[in-house]
DNA sequence: ACCTGAACACCGTTCAAGT
DNA sequence: ACCTGAACACCGTTCAAGT
């Protein structure tokens, strides 16, 4: 957790690196959550006072920012597989759910992921994909993008609230209800009517 | 914004009521946002001292809780309107869209929904609606019920983006890019395609 | 270049003591 | 019954000053 053991009495103080800072953040993320993610705990877990963290990271902002990044990573294409497979509503299906699966493992992922979204939309690549799936199923595009934003905003809500009410029965507020088989069959359902809403019917009315 | 204005030298100090408490928290939400709604604010605004508040409410959960309520009240239908038109999908979107409606009246209004939804699912009837209709729309328990869930992320996720945005823009951090119009015609879009999911294909395969 | 010390302007909540 | 005063245990961020 510190940088140095206590164990040795003197030590080269090696200088923090933004790495450091970076990699401990992301630590207290995954196994604390958001709320135990503040740049004084921070600090204290390197061993240094909270206004050195600013020297490597303009804000607490920029830092959920890497982590968001960091958290989708696993759910990121590299430039090696361009068009995976054939059918782009089973890509779309895919990459949904390799977006939920890389949320999970990081307690809060979802709602540090969407704040950054909603700080700056384009900045996560992993959440620019489904837009160009779209488009390549055939929708025109400001309807790829309108199913985009519903597609995001679907997978950001559910896994939000999932992480949510784990957080709260492990606190001992919440009993267990759903078993994370169930919602994992809830969000597919709820994937799947999005994705045959997009299939059918290429321009519903406004009415 | 005070209890009682300074004009006046002496006065009956009326007893504090929980109705005040709401009331004014419930216009710092309205017209500043959530990030404004402190205990401490609140209770400058009502010239006591932040303790006082504790009398009246629980705690701040309890009070975002009943502004909830409040904030959702133009779109809970009453005992009176029971099952209000003929065809289910319809009232789905009639639905959907006064839910949005009401958000969109108070600064952060469906963040603060979100918030009290993720505690307590259920405690909020305007979104405990949709599920019913589902039901009316022949839709299996199960899936009503999943249906419905996905609505709700939809709404609230759509939303709390668009109000993000709006925060920002006003803060002069981001420039204005989608006008009301085009957001409306978005959330619609989306709308659309989960109902046309639900409305074909009662058991969509799970591969 | 990199960090400390100290401050600034805040939080939510509790609770003895007063009236 | 209802509120004050004061405390407790926190926040994010800045910045002169040190090394």
């Amino acid at each position: 957790m510190a940088r140095q053991h206590k164990s040795d009495e003197r030590w080269l103080p090696m200088p923090l690196t933004r790495d450091q800072v970076i990699e401990t953040a992301f630590g207290i993320l995954r196994d604390f959550g958001l709320a135990d993610l503040s740049m004084r705990r921070l600090a204290r877990d390197l061993d240094v006072q909270p206004g050195a963290l600013y020297w490597h990271v303009k804000n607490k902002q920029e830092l959920l920012g890497v982590l968001s990044v960091m958290i989708l990573a696993p759910a990121t294409p590299g430039p090696a597989d361009e068009v995976r497979a054939t059918d782009a509503f089973m890509n779309l299906r895919l990459q949904a759910r390799a977006i939920r699966q890389a949320l999970l493992k990081v307690r809060d992922g979802a709602e540090v992921v969407a704040l950054t979204h909603s700080l700056d939309p384009g900045s996560l690549s992993a959440l620019r994909q489904p837009a160009h799936e779209f488009a390549s199923a055939g929708l025109p595009e400001q309807q790829a993008d309108w199913a985009a934003r519903a597609l995001v905003h679907y997978i950001l809500g559910t896994v939000s609230d999932e992480q949510t009410r784990n957080g709260l029965t492990e606190a001992g507020v919440l009993e267990a209800s759903l078993d994370g088989a169930d919602e994992e069959a809830a969000f597919d359902f709820g994937l799947g009517l999005l994705l045959a809403g997009a299939a059918t019917s290429p321009t519903p009315g406004s009415q």
